[in-house]
DNA sequence: GTGAAAGCGCTAACAC
DNA sequence: GTGTTAGCGCTTTCAC
């Protein structure tokens, strides 16, 4: 019974004698013996991990599609390693050096810029695939991404519909794929209005309660203030909170529509109506990218997958034109 | 120029000459060399990971201690694997013996019940020390908690006070320590008050705003419902969607305190009053815990450190008399 | 079907 | 100061 041996029926490979095979088992058993994952990644150059980087891991959004990602790879066999990065570059190229010197078989991200040089250099010169998460790159990158091009282009045509003329847009960065998109939603809904793309109303520099706030404050603080506002889902937090402390009526005085759903949006009163998407299919299907990646398995070329968006009209979108309403 | 040379350098321990030193680094920079940390692992049986489990990583909360311990725990130079155990006891004993083999130094957690044999003997039984987040058990498991007993013998004795009789709870399984704590602090809320404890409006089944809509709609539907509920942040949603449901109006027929404040407590109208803590601060000190376990600094005895709640006024609690009123 | 032995990339002890 | 070497716990040829 010699250490090839006992290998062997770990890893219940070749042929080994029945007798045997229980003997090295019931020892196992009796002796607690718990096989060395560091060692056998040292020899088989598989560390069964895959490495997780997030602006912000409190996101319960972005979690849910982590929380998916990590089901799909436990079942794989692979362990999640998780690493904030406060939305800085520096600190993502800093992880994802770590995270290759650890070994990691691959990363799933979000770049917080997508044409940062920095970060550019640093996933060229990686030996791990990654994918993207509601980003993309044109570096032969995977990445699975929702279409907010879509969402916005749909909330803007919704409240262009409903009367709406100044329309607020409080969002993420346009460096990254969502806020790029949205803002290209936003005008071509315009465009399609045969109306002039009205910008003043914009601001893309996101991802906070306080952000929206802030923005919202000064929309809502104007003499001919937006009539409509459409934010991320952490600046609506803010934005609901202008709108209270400047006593502008949701949806009277205020239309909103917010990017995201959460328990939030519904509690709020009235219901706000969203752009909703599946987050944990996103996760799932950036996993599944990974694995497939991992594996060699799958195609060779760079695979990109887009996942829909829907309006879901609730009580926060009024007429324009007076009348109330949630359709 | 050794390898043992350049591990020196590397590891910048031993007094190497200037020149060599240079010499090496450039080598490493120019080469793209990366010191594979696998293989010091191996070496130095210090993997530098640390493990979290919680039973979900999409809840906020728990999220920001998670979130607060990794910015300390990479400080010192480690990193944070995470797994969701969905508060199913078999998977955390499989991800303690997994994070076992794969040499982890420790592990942050939230056992999904104290009491369970089946959790004990895996506990009892691991190499590595564990810090029990918002937990706690004798196992002489070090643990970082928030005083959940206060925190509900507070909201309880303001309610008491404001003339409430009938007052519902709705929280997680009395396996747990807040369950627990909650339990006590609701009964020592009522004892105090001379008045015979009520636990007719008691639910102990949480995490999820479904059980709180469902609990919520049974209590208030009854002949005499209770005039106030407090319940967990997560419950919480689905006991202000039952309540509207059924039209009771907040705080006019029913009082409401958050256990746990999130953006949702100050969406609603009207903003809930809440029992709050500091969630950081408990990741942050869990983490330290466990730094000063694996290097056995710090006393050897178990340390359980516990930090306040306070109770934080808003408008949704009114007096049973007739006025409504925030305090 | 099983044992012996090499070697994964590193660190640390030991010589010099 | 620096080079040499053993060995961390495993997997995987290669003999038998």
């Amino acid at each position: 019974m010699s250490v090839g041996t006992v290998s062997r029926v770990i890893n219940n490979n070749a042929k080994v004698a029945a007798g045997i095979r229980l003997r090295v088992l019931t020892a196992a058993r009796d002796l607690g013996y718990v096989p060395d994952v560091i060692a056998q990644s040292l020899r088989t150059n598989a560390t069964m991990m895959v490495g997780c980087i997030l602006a912000d891991i409190t996101n319960k959004l972005f979690m849910t599609a982590i929380s998916a990602a990590e089901a799909v790879l436990r079942k794989a066999g692979y362990v999640i390693v998780l690493a904030a990065s406060n939305g800085d570059i520096n600190r993502e190229v800093e992880i994802l050096s770590m995270f290759d010197s650890r070994r990691l078989e691959g990363c799933i991200m979000t770049v917080s810029d997508e044409n940062d040089p920095r970060i550019i250099e640093a996933l060229s010169k990686l030996r791990m695939p990654v994918t993207l998460l509601e980003r993309e790159m044109s570096l032969g990158i995977d990445c699975a991404f929702t279409d907010q091009f879509s969402g916005v282009y749909q909330a803007v045509t919704y409240l262009l519909t409903l009367g709406h003329r100044r329309i607020g847009l409080i969002t993420v960065s346009r460096e990254t794929r969502p806020g790029r998109e949205r803002a290209r939603g936003f005008r071509k809904a315009f465009e399609d209005f045969q109306l002039p793309v009205d910008e003043a109303w914009t601001a893309f520099r996101g991802n906070s309660p306080e952000y929206g706030y802030r923005v919202a404050y000064g929309f809502l603080s104007a003499k001919s203030p937006p009539t409509a506002i459409i934010a991320g889902a952490n600046e609506m937090v803010g934005v609901v909170q202008a709108a209270r402390a400047l006593g502008v009526g949701v949806p009277e005085a205020l239309s909103l529509i917010s990017l995201g759903d959460t328990d939030l949006m519904t509690i709020h009163s009235p219901p706000l109506s969203v752009i909703r998407w599946d987050h944990a299919r996103t996760g799932e299907l950036a996993a599944e990218l990974m694995l497939s990646r991992i594996n060699n398995s799958g195609p060779d070329d760079v695979r990109k997958i887009i996942l829909p968006t829907e309006l879901v009209m609730r009580l926060s979108c009024a007429s324009i034109h007076g009348a109330a309403g949630g359709a």
